[in-house]
DNA sequence: ATTACATATAAATAATTATTCATATGTAAA
DNA sequence: TTTACATATGAATAATTATTTATATGTAAT
């Protein structure tokens, strides 16, 4: 099992799938069926993403009768997701007022 | 100008040398040159690599006579860098701790 | 035991992203 | 006003990552 780094943690959060399905696992553990329907994307997709997920350390799983659930690996992902949704804002309002402006189309 | 999401700073945060640029800025600005030396890098890629920061709003810079200087566009980003970190450590923590030793080779 | 359901995997392809190389631009000093 | 220095850019290539397709595995119900 490699050494989790930040950087690590940011490749993982980096991706439009997996970052929804982080998102969706803050609120609470689901089966992979379940992801798989509220994101509307492909089967095998879903189940690479799950797969880099729980190697890098993010999420865990457990065997359920036929299902699979999965969890995230430590509350401390959910506050990097809102810290980092904060930023975003706080970044965004930064740059609209001082210097983004200028390149506007 | 495009909306800053926190997809954006995700990805901005995923790649290696940009991590390196964002928690040099995060302690002083710097003219590229600096950068360039610091980090070892060919100038241009690290050119590439400030330009991408810019264009998602979380680095800003101005000209000084022969130099650019780069800074964060915001303090906040400080605080994603350092949440993020802790947060590796958390979930490393846990990793080795529960089901990761399970896999281990 | 056979079938159906849920999930995982591997290999192939497609798409994206990073890096290099050559050169351009902008500023200041001689 | 030529030269040197600092930075930026564009196009080409290399490398990485995502997605699809086909199929395998593991569990439970019949």
């Amino acid at each position: 099992m490699e050494k989790i780094t930040d950087l690590n943690i940011y490749k993982m959060l980096s991706d439009e799938i997996r970052l929804k399905i982080l998102k969706m696992l803050s609120l609470k553990n689901m089966a992979v069926g379940e992801i798989v329907e509220e994101t509307g994307m492909d089967q095998p997709l879903i189940s690479h993403k799950l797969r880099e997920l729980r190697e890098n350390g993010l999420a865990a799983s457990y065997r359920s009768g036929k299902n699979v659930i999965y969890s995230l690996s430590s509350e401390s992902l959910k506050n990097v997701i809102s810290v980092v949704e904060e930023a975003g804002n706080t970044v965004d309002y930064v740059c609209n007022c001082i210097e983004c402006k200028e390149h506007d189309e």
